[in-house]
DNA sequence: AAGATGACGCCCG
DNA sequence: CCGGGCGCCATCT
């Protein structure tokens, strides 16, 4: 998972679920902003919510948006453009439909 | 064990 | 565009 964050080139970003997908784990987009809060050294600011929009609050959600033009993402209005700077992650076929943190422990949905 | 929460995502009006 | 609601998974109290 962090390394999926990491894999995120400077100038670019990713969303929370794209990571999550990346990482293998598509349903656990929460996740990822765990993870980018008990892992330091992570380019958390190149880390957004659906649709390039920042899902943080406060001032850290200026702070990202700072740190994001700094390495020349454009920001359309209050969302950046995913069109030119969403990073796409290499097709990791590692398809973990488990949940996010046991990869053993399979959760059969509903059925 | 149950309830509540969180840097989420998607659908509906 | 905005607001509201529901589902998902892991962790904490």
């Amino acid at each position: 998972m962090a390394a999926a964050i990491r894999a995120i080139p400077r100038g670019k970003v990713s969303t929370y679920g794209a990571v999550a997908a990346a990482a293998g784990y598509p349903r656990c987009a929460r996740h990822v902003s765990k993870v980018l809060n008990v892992t330091p050294g992570l380019p958390w600011q190149r880390v957004l919510g659906s649709g390039g929009r920042i899902s943080l609050t406060g001032e850290y959600a200026l702070e990202q948006r700072f740190l994001l033009e700094a390495e020349g993402v454009r920001f359309k209005g209050r969302r950046v453009d995913m069109l030119v700077f969403e990073h796409r992650f290499p097709a990791s076929r590692k398809a973990a439909r488990s949940a996010c943190g046991h990869p053993k422990v399979v959760r059969g949905r509903g059925r």
